[in-house]
DNA sequence: ATGAATGGATTACAAGTGTAGGATTCAACT
DNA sequence: AGTTGAATCCTACACTTGTAATCCATTCAT
């Protein structure tokens, strides 16, 4: 079934991407993925994973003495899921005028707009 | 000077949008523009209104015995600041893999891609 | 076996948010 | 001039979030 998907907020999502790039990892592992991108205490790290197991958005197994954190959700759902109350927000809802704002107002390497044409190319019949 | 953007919430956010399509507007006019669109009653959008003054997102002067609200930041401001924030949250701070995956994944009628093709065009040097 | 370290659980606490209710004031109507 | 009604200002209150500190139980080192 297609549970709901919890809400995470922005620190949490430090957490989700950590565990969706490997998984799984222990609260330490974790803290240790983290150094150098937030300068977070580990007992914040260790708060947010906490909340994130209440949220039902990582679940976890006993390893030894410790625990090893897993994704509970997929990466490509959340991201689906933000991306459309982004849109919904900023934009109204549609993705049109996003996609025009950004390519015509965004910097852009020459080498990416060919890129990004290349696509529309092929999404032409 | 560049001011600061002040940071606003997901219910003001509605209220700017109604202050950015016209203004300025009194407080019942704000609250009427936002009926059938959210159900908010009168008092709360009053209250979200009085926040975004004292964030200094909006302004107002006494017209009569009531206030006449206006913006105080542009929404081309705020959007560009909330979705470098989004960006930078979900898809790590580039624009290129979410506009690939838009692009590439979302479902495009062939006018929006002739017209994105188009913008595209004219950015190529 | 005892004390130190460690991992997890519980508690903390202020700011922000969603969602209003109540108090106050000032103008307008009777 | 008193009452009513509307507009603003002040207050409320629970939940979330960022950011930890403290408590407790269990393991490891001596």
């Amino acid at each position: 079934m297609p549970t709901e998907l919890p809400r995470i907020s922005d620190a949490e999502w430090e957490i989700m991407k950590v565990l969706w790039g490997r998984s799984p990892q222990s609260a330490n592992e974790i803290i240790d993925a983290l150094d150098g991108k937030r300068d977070w205490n580990p007992k914040t790290v260790r708060t947010l994973i906490k909340r994130l197991t209440e949220k039902r958005a990582i679940g976890y197994s006993q390893e030894g003495r410790s625990y090893a954190y897993f994704p509970l959700v997929r990466e490509e759902d959340c991201v689906k899921s933000e991306t459309h109350s982004f849109l919904k927000r900023i934009y109204g809802g549609t993705l049109q005028p996003m996609l025009v704002h950004f390519l015509r107002e965004e910097k852009l390497s020459q080498e990416e707009i060919a890129e990004l044409r290349k696509i529309l190319d092929e999404r032409k019949e």
